[in-house]
RNA sequence: GCCCCUGUGGCGGAACUGGUAGACGCGCUCGACUCAAAAUCGAGUUCCGCAAGGAGUGCUGGUUCGAUUCCGGCCAGGGGCACCA
């Protein structure tokens, strides 16, 4: 018996050593053996890694080391997300440059991590914001432009006044910045776009190809796409109405864009957005119109104020004539819910089948007709007041579609519309429309990539020719003023145009950080090659990454924009596929307690004592023995306390306890709650591993060195344990069952712990067993414990590492059993069991289980109506 | 408002395509070792009941020999989208 602990703050570093001396996590592209590619979501360098890391990586990490066990060229490398706000924050508030601050994070970060014992190949290390990487992304910018992905197009954007800066969506809290606190206006700017709605469909459909995706992130994408089918009418516009002197051609019709065609004689009015171009028109010649739009342009893009903002709306006095009766006028409004960038920026409200449109003629006056009518309902009487009817019908005051189904109808309007021609183009049109926009790219940030194009007066906009990348960040930039510090930088954009050798300008824009995240997977294929992005060859065998692995948060942007990205890149010629990620798994957070003392504030976990007694868990702070109040189970933040160190947790229990813990309770796709007994129950744990494995050397002394021809009763029990975990534990790896599989391990362990307290010596058969056993288990856990692994594979007396050591094989015939226990039911409640041969047929079962005293006395006489026997599983009597 | 997911002991969770509900762990209780503690080992731990037995997977109906699993309705919690025409 050993009585030593094991000391993972001694092993862990120095098998960390050996892993590396030996660079035996460096995957080669010219290796012949299959690939698998595994990835998790690169960290931004923000200084330190958080616990949420160390439960992504070690999710990828056990995957890549089972799949390089089981013989697989596995790529498992890691970068940095280097570019991004932060990083100019802290040389405003620290006086550091970018870059430095930076690079010094990505240097404490990369310790860290390798404190955790990753398998990483760190040969293709990356980082965003070397010039290295950017050169090709500057590369592929100007290859999108050339191909037409890329485009320059005046948007509205959120204009930050105090910070001078273009915000995100993200970064638009409540109508205002989140750094300056200024309300958020809105701005018409030039933007460069990538044109990801050209891909639309074709993200939408082949979501369904990708069935090793959460089907959760599938939806969110597709809800996000928001496909929808419906006609794009075009209304002619009653002449006399419109304003005078201010109708050229184009506006003497209004497009319409609507998924109901079929409530067409339900029209009430016609709404336009109050950036409509007729809305413009009819404005010039209306002040009280004009004043009107100039109100609800002023409304921001605040959430809370669009959710609160009444539905308004202004008459402009046009009037749209129906497309099925000349003489039936329907009032244009100019409508504060209505959207430029949605469809045609225009609509006709039918107010009997949509709430929003009956809210509008409630409040307006304008009535409503209904014109589906639920089945089994009288359509004399169905009337319609606050509610608008949504739901399935049949056609009423309709004219000719009387009758009809709305599905009927929606077809019936469109094919004749569509026949019918005004000037010489169908009044109708079948379309589908897309709720997806273009990605905007241009950020007035500094720390960001740069746009390779030069501005120039004489000839517009001018791409910098190839030869000149990389368009290189001044690392002189200044952070004294508000707003983009390459655009206030004396020199850097001062340039001569390449066309015309005249004085030009750079564009002073940087990319958005997602752009540098969209394609870092497959840099990571070849990252060596200087003269191009990828060497496709290579990447067209190692990409798709097999199994991507990151938080749900990037569901949407990152995950569609990395799909978008991969596309553009095939179509100029970078790689050759679609899909990036083959397979995708989503991670729960790490979520702890919250402890708040009387007064409200937060105090940390490690002030805190949780004593339990007889009526419950109690907290006290530990340096004054006051209160402490036990919050709710919340997401790791600074602002709640509610953090753990990893530092902390490797530096006390090793890294070895923190991965344990991480894959152990909760099922990986969720939230897992930190608690501290749960940690010292993975520590124990590790420690009796320890234990179990040097006993079980003692056990295995006796064993022969060739597999013995029979074993006994024991050794084969031992053995069907050890292959039964072999091929539970197998098999739940490659699910991601992670934590089912510590289970097993655990029972296995368990079964194994108590073989080798039985007294006396074994027996050789059993010892030979016994030796197999602990190989076996070491290996069941390497992946997840891998120093505590190496350790107990070099007490075992093995040359090499066990991360290099093959998976071991099952033998499947240890896993069929001879003999199998049945539960007896009588009428679906468990009465008894029944052991039989595996072989033994129906009618022997049925004696068998009819014999016994149980069944005999639950049927209480009663005659047996039908015995339902399910093979290996149970026997049900029904009396 | 629309769409989606999840509800299992004191707690985290397990249960393959309908077949012994509660694996494994945490916590707790009792016991062994110890002067004592830690560590370790053993026994127990869904609820009611001394027991036999009964009940039990959010609630409620249904399908089935049999439902945590399938179907309908409701309740609760979480997430996504949101003036999307």
């Amino acid at each position: 018996m050993t009585s030593e602990r094991y000391n993972a703050r001694d092993a862990e570093p120095r098998w960390q050593r050996q892993w590396d001396e030996q660079a035996i996590f460096v995957s080669r592209n010219d290796d012949s053996r299959p690939k698998y590619y595994v990835l998790e979501m690169f960290p931004y360098p923000s200084g330190r890694i958080h616990i949420g890391h160390v439960r992504n990586y070690t999710l990828g990490d056990v995957l890549a080391r089972f799949m390089r066990a089981k013989g697989f060229n596995v790529l498992h490398p890691m970068g940095w997300d280097a570019f991004g706000l932060p990083a100019e924050n802290a040389a405003i508030e620290r006086k550091v440059a970018p870059k430095a601050w930076t690079y010094d994070n990505i240097a404490s970060m990369k310790k860290q991590l390798r404190s955790i014992g990753l398998s990483l190949d760190w040969s293709r290390e990356i980082a965003t914001c070397d010039p290295s990487y950017y050169k090709h992304q500057q590369k592929m910018f100007l290859d999108f432009l050339r191909a037409g992905l890329a485009e320059r197009e005046k948007r509205k954007v959120n204009w930050d006044p105090v910070d001078m800066t273009v915000l995100a969506n993200e970064q638009v809290i409540d109508g205002r910045g989140w750094r300056s606190g200024a309300v958020v206006e809105q701005r018409e700017m030039s933007q460069w776009v990538f044109k990801i709605t050209k891909y639309s469909q074709e993200l939408l459909s082949a979501l369904d190809g990708l069935d090793r995706w959460p089907d959760k992130v599938r939806l969110m994408q597709r809800n996000w796409i928001g496909r929808s089918e419906g006609l794009l009418v075009r209304f002619a516009l009653d002449a006399k109405t419109l304003p005078e002197g201010s109708t050229p051609a184009g506006e003497s019709e209004l497009k319409i864009f609507t998924t109901r065609p079929d409530t067409l004689f339900g029209a009430k009015f016609m709404a336009i957005s109050a950036d409509h171009p007729l809305a413009t028109a009819a404005a010039a010649k209306n002040p009280k119109l004009a004043e009107f739009i100039a109100e609800i342009k002023k409304i921001g893009t605040a959430q809370e104020i669009i959710d609160t903002a009444e539905k308004q709306g202004f008459d402009t006095g046009i009037r749209a004539v129906h497309p099925f009766d000349p003489t039936w006028k329907l009032p244009v409004y100019v409508a504060n819910f209505v959207l430029m960038e949605y469809g045609t920026g225009a609509i006709f409200g039918c107010p009997a089948h949509d709430q929003r449109d009956l809210d509008f003629v409630n409040k307006y006056n304008l009535g409503n007709t209904p014109v589906v009518c639920p089945e089994g309902q009288d359509p004399k009487t169905f009337v319609i007041t606050d509610t608008a009817y949504d739901g399935d019908g049949r056609m009423i005051n309709s004219r000719f579609l009387d009758g009809m189904t709305i599905e009927q109808a929606k077809d019936e309007i469109a094919k004749r519309l569509e026949n019918e021609l005004r000037g010489n183009a169908p009044v109708g049109e079948r379309q589908v429309n897309f709720r997806l926009r273009d990605w905007g790219i241009s950020r007035q940030r500094y720390w960001g990539c740069p746009i390779p194009v030069i501005h120039c007066p004489k000839c517009d906009v001018v791409p910098v020719p190839d030869a000149d990348l990389p368009v290189k960040l001044p690392d002189d930039a200044t952070f004294d003023k508000p707003g983009n510090a390459l655009d206030h930088h004396p020199t850097w954009k001062h340039v001569t145009c390449p066309q015309c050798g005249g004085k030009a300008s750079r564009e002073t824009d940087t990319m958005d950080t997602f752009v540098d995240s969209s394609w870092y997977f497959a840099r990571f294929t070849d990252p060596w090659n200087e003269n191009a992005p990828t060497t496709p060859a290579v990447a067209n065998r190692m990409m798709p990454v097999d199994q991507y692995i990151g938080g749900v948060e990037h569901a949407i942007l990152h995950l569609l924009y990395s799909r978008f990205f991969v596309r553009a890149m095939k179509a100029t010629g970078h790689i050759a596929m679609d899909e990036p990620f083959a397979g995708m798994f989503t991670q729960g957070m790490v979520v702890h307690e919250t402890y708040q003392k009387a007064d409200g504030t937060y105090v940390q976990p490690a002030e805190v004592k949780i004593e339990v007694g007889g009526n419950g868990r109690r907290a006290v702070l530990l340096a004054t023995g006051e209160d402490i109040t036990v919050g709710p189970i919340e997401k790791m933040s600074k602002s709640k306390k509610n953090t753990v160190d990893p530092d902390d947790i490797i530096e006390t229990y090793g890294a070895d306890v923190a991965r344990w813990f991480m894959l152990s309770d909760s099922p990986p796709d969720r939230d897992v709650i930190w608690s501290d007994e749960r940690v010292q129950g993975a520590s124990r744990f590790v420690q009796r591993l320890w234990r179990l494995v040097n006993d079980s050397l003692e056990f295995g002394k006796g064993a022969p060195a060739a597999r013995p021809a029979s074993f006994g009763a024991d050794a084969t029990a031992l053995r069907k344990a050890a292959h039964g975990a072999l091929d539970k534990v197998t098999t739940g790896i490659e699910r991601l069952h992670f934590n089912v599989c510590l289970a097993h391990i655990r029972e296995f362990a368990n079964a194994f712990s108590e073989v080798l307290q039985r007294p006396g010596q074994p027996s050789p058969d059993l010892a030979w067993a016994i030796r197999e056993a602990s190989q076996i288990l070491v290996q069941l856990f390497s992946p997840m414990m891998p120093h505590l692994a190496e350790e107990c594979w070099q007490v075992l007396g093995h040359e090499g590492l066990v991360s290099e050591a093959n998976w071991p094989q099952i033998e499947r015939d240890l896993l069929v059993e001879d003999s199998v226990t049945l539960v007896v039911q009588v009428n679906g409640k468990k009465r008894g069991d029944v052991t039989v041969a595996t072989a033994a047929q129906n009618p022997e079962i049925e004696a068998a289980v009819l014999a016994l005293d149980a069944v005999k006395l639950a049927l209480d006489g009663k005659p047996v109506r039908k015995v339902i026997i399910v093979p290996k599983r149970i026997v049900n009597v029904v009396g």
